[in-house]
DNA sequence: TTACGGTACGTAAGCGGTTACTCAAATACT
DNA sequence: AGTATTTGAGTAACCGCTTACGTACCGTAA
């Protein structure tokens, strides 16, 4: 890093012994005020900082957190999927950075997983893994060197402690809003990827909710979309076409797919809302954009990073406490696709 | 990290010393193949995976390098502002792993900034700084330990390295573009804060296509916003008032203050395009979504974030080549808020 | 006065690797 | 065959800090 002071210089020139200095820079006892004082001043004088390594040989603690999070490929500068995993980097760095700790991030991509995991669990203390990072078992084999808190995905495993959101009470939500709010009973499901456990809970959530209402309901999706725009049109194609008049409304697994539905609406000359409802899932940025703009469930995942953070801390501190689950909960934003009046959706 | 294996076990149960099996792991050289295979099956069947702190303090070397980025506060879900940070995050993500570097992000939050750059730059090896992340000052406290690669600001100080965006060259096509494609002449600037060298620069490419045109050109700007919707909506009614008809285009200094313009030219009557083309900068998000859609200039926001990674890591390499200036190209958007056609401006 | 607990520090043994030096054996060169 | 290199590996001195122990000194209770 840099060849400056070391300790050495520090507890010579203050005239105290390494463990004096060490202990002043840290401990906050065993030494008396002018000793700390003066150790303070040599050390500012010499403009010494601890190593960082060393220190952390010593001590046996990195004061580093690392973030896992799966990178989509190559995805272009418009594109939205990403954008949750930005909140979460963000909630993340705000809760590592507070709590005094720096964070480590590194995308997996793809295959090579667990070779970047575990160049990085060699720097960490602890990791906050997304969904969707680690195959389960590389996720097993790192779990076993250093805790790991799993965030966003509803099937923790290994007992891992876990941070996630409250897909299925989101869907519920939103499809309970167009049923009593809206008097709509016809409503269609566009699921997401049929291995995405998100879209598994989105699609209990709407589910739920339809039944109880005392409304029919699907066991499983009618379609699925792959969570993009162009999927999530192609998807209500299919669906459109394997009916002989269209639903009342369309809930969507995500916004994204919701998007590329109100695409599709347009084409067909359906009026979106007037004739069917639609909604979406994630609140991302371009929702409130989109006309009609787009009634959706807000995840929070900042928050979701802030607290698997913190969750690593609470672990990290005592190693031995029973496992942690948080759900948070999310918003429902309504807004004028699902017939919502237009006040109070554009901001 | 764990009381795992060292490199003790694997040294006396490969039968070889320690020095032969550090070197295995990573020299590639002085050592039999039979040699490495056995080191390596031994390591293996241990598990053993180097302990990270103990490797850089004998080495010198962290392998991490550091992020430093502003964050604007509590800005919510839908703060476009910040997502230009979050490209040149994951583009600096992206450079340093594939580099087989870790990175490591912080959050300079207003105050305190150098507290929080002191304890990063401990760990890291040396540091790309976002502008606007530290004064100027303490960027000069922190170079002088690590070396720092700047990104995005203009104006680098200290004989720094630095990696940004030829925002005047883009400010300079956009310009460049009304006059030639939409033969217009009347062409208003709505610059930035005062202060932000992206505003001076943009402008400086305005008035330069003007020039270059043959056109009058201001020598400073006629109305300043601070970067915001609202603030541009300002900026343009202060100007609009102060003209007794409207320019045939306006020039913003980023796509916020755009939106808030194209608002404003609503509620005048006026219509975007046919009768005032309207540009912004940046290319967020939003800027595809709105009506008419904005015609723009994207900055490379990911690439100046990798390029910066790069950058670093080759004066890691050798600390006394030449100071690195890299300014990479801005790419016009043509879109349909300048009076292009509509086709084209919709993904 | 003596015994004892508490404070304020110092000593030095690690923490787990890296790497400059050595050295013997194998190989290459005259 | 004799010598110069190269190769394969070992020894051990660090890297800079933490921390378990040990010690000297001081105040206080018995």
């Amino acid at each position: 890093m840099n060849d400056k002071a070391t300790i050495y210089e520090v507890a010579r020139m203050s005239g105290f012994s390494t463990a004096t200095v060490s202990r002043v820079m840290h401990d906050g006892t065993g030494f008396s005020a002018t000793t700390r004082d003066s150790v303070l001043q040599v050390a500012a004088q010499l403009g010494w900082v601890p190593n960082h390594s060393a220190r952390s040989l010593a001590s046996r603690r990195a004061g580093i957190v690392g973030l896992l999070f799966p990178d989509f490929g190559e995805d272009g500068p418009g594109s939205e999927s990403a954008l949750y995993v930005d909140q979460v980097i963000r909630g993340a760095e705000r809760a590592a950075t507070l709590a005094g700790d720096a964070i480590l991030i590194a995308a997996t991509r793809g295959h090579g997983g667990l070779e970047l995991a575990r160049s990085v669990v060699g720097k960490v203390d602890g990791l906050v893994v997304l969904a969707g990072s680690l195959a389960a078992k590389d996720l097993a084999a790192i779990s076993t060197r250093v805790p790991v808190v799993l965030m966003a995905t509803h099937t923790a495993p290994h007992g891992l402690d876990f941070v996630g959101a409250d897909n299925r009470g989101g869907a519920a939500a939103i499809t309970a809003h167009l049923i009593s709010a809206h008097r709509i009973k016809d409503i269609a499901f566009v699921a997401g990827p049929r291995r995405s456990p998100d879209s598994r809970e989105r699609f209990v959530g709407y589910r739920q909710a339809l039944v109880a209402a005392g409304l029919q309901a699907p066991a499983s999706p009618e379609v699925h979309g792959d969570f993009t725009e162009s999927g999530g049109a192609e998807a209500l194609e299919t669906l459109l076409a394997g009916r002989r008049t269209p639903p009342r409304a369309v809930v969507f697994g995500n916004d994204e797919m919701a998007i590329g539905g109100l695409a599709v609406l347009r084409r067909h000359k359906l009026r979106v809302a007037a004739e069917v409802a639609v909604t979406g899932f994630d609140d991302i940025a371009t929702a409130r954009h989109v006309r009609p703009t787009l009634t959706t469930v807000r995840q929070p995942m900042r928050d979701i990073g802030e607290t698997a953070v913190g969750t690593l801390l609470a672990r990290l501190a005592d190693r031995s406490a029973p496992r942690q689950t948080t759900v948070l909960p999310t918003d429902l934003v309504l807004r004028t696709s699902c017939g919502c009046s237009t006040r109070g959706g554009s901001k």
